[in-house]
DNA sequence: TCAGAAAGTGTCAAGTGTACACTTTTTACT
DNA sequence: AGTAAAAAGTGTACACTTGACACTTTCTGA
């Protein structure tokens, strides 16, 4: 068996990326075609954006470099939440065709470092894909059978995602800069998964001084315009990144 | 130079295994000594308990190994919490003598994945040491430098239990089975690095559920009998162990 | 029997969570 | 010009939780 002449040969990163619009969380997944030798068609497999890491960075810059050669994008909110190492995660058959296209070494177990990524999917240009290969925002009650592991890696990270935004504010990173209540609101429906009272929302986002009104409002919908907030940036610098039970007395829980 | 003919050559796992003896967190620490050419003295290096991962068996099995190698114990609280990876992380020169000692490769990078792991000192049975090599219990208040990039993980450790503490029925797993009240909140106020108030920790623990009174008291003490506690393991079935923000009436928020 | 030590207990005021329905503002349509 | 449709925006009352605070009880050992 051939071995890599990197130091590194079995450790990658593979990015969880969230995005939301029109009213759907979604997650961004590489679509490949390969070749299938017996049918002549290609077979087509979904995975998570993801890289080998290199001996030269660490495994942060590792998933910057994945996610800035995937949207073009510096700076996103990256947040490791776990390492996945089992011995058979890559070796099923069906991943065999993709992964003999693209290892030197298909054998080997890769321990992979999973990251959840929060960005506004407006600012994201996806590359034009090529024939082989393309990005596409899936909406995540849709996303199919993926490679290795990556549905497991994928459940984990929507998971984290739900425990984080109950605990810090973090939101804010899934919508542009400046967004409605209304928008706020329907993220965090969606990523809870259940209804939230609009009264109780509102007064708890601007009593927890997250949030900043304001003057600007929408034009040209056919209602009543909603006013536009910000995300308060002065926020956490004054209370740095790990809030626990915001109240207004500082403690900080978002929903119950 | 020479590359190993292990598949993962280059990935190991860490734990900072924490314990709380009278009064106190300690950490459980490996103690080394290294010939030193020079003075013909030893150099005593401490670190983190850890392992390179074997190719049959996954992170978890690899963490679960290091411990019951080291304490002699199965089946404890183990949280895997970040995995380090930065190119420089092993290559101070303060680690060179320690490396050449053990590893085939000392030039390659090791990518690490952290475990936080919590154990009732009191059922350890520390292996007896060797003349080179040793474990010992060392308050977090007075860990030394330790080898590697061993601090920056005890810290994220440390952040990682502070955080977690505060919310899920965690802080058992440093306690006996049978426990009274004041062990319960001294615990509480060594981690959380602050006090607490007595009869408002009592109501919330017994209100939340999570313990059980037993009908047990203290024999041989020289002052009024404290009543012993369990943990109620069955809080945990019902909840499944991802609780955020238990209150009475299901949230939880232990405190602000 | 007395002193020392830690256990154990109750109340009140302020803050927080939750449930709940109507008015306002805008555009589009007739 | 008038009206309908659509979403924005607003207040209150009740129940519960939190946090501050000090004294009594129970045991041992001298």
């Amino acid at each position: 068996m051939a071995l890599s002449n990197s130091l590194n040969p079995h450790v990658s990163v593979d990015c969880v990326i969230f995005g939301f619009s029109q009213d759907t969380l979604r997650l961004l997944l590489i679509r490949r075609n390969i070749p299938n030798r017996l049918t002549e068609m290609n077979d087509v497999i979904y995975a998570l954006p993801g890289d080998l890491v290199k001996d030269s960075e660490n495994l942060n810059q590792a998933a910057d470099r994945v996610l800035a050669e995937l949207t073009g994008l510096k700076d996103i909110y990256l947040q490791q939440f776990s390492a996945f190492g089992d011995p058979t995660r890559i070796t099923k058959a069906k991943d065999r065709a993709w992964l003999e296209s693209v290892r030197q070494d298909p054998d080997a177990r890769v321990i992979t470092v999973a990251y959840m990524s929060l960005i506004d999917s407006a600012k994201v240009q996806l590359q034009p894909g090529s024939f082989s290969e393309e990005a596409v925002w899936m909406p995540i009650d849709e996303v199919p059978e993926l490679a290795f592991d990556h549905n497991e890696i994928f459940e984990q990270a929507l998971a984290a995602l739900k425990e984080s935004i109950q605990m810090q504010p973090i939101g804010f990173e899934l919508l542009p800069e400046k967004f409605t209540m209304s928008d706020l609101q329907s993220l965090y429906e969606t990523i809870l998964d259940r209804d939230l009272d609009k009264r109780n929302f509102r007064r708890k986002m601007i009593n927890s001084g997250v949030i900043q009104a304001l003057s600007e409002k929408q034009i040209g919908v056919s209602n009543k315009p909603a006013r536009f907030y910000r995300f308060n940036r002065e926020f956490l610098e004054e209370r740095g990144t790990n809030i626990v039970n915001l109240r207004m007395d500082g403690s900080f829980t978002l929903f119950n």
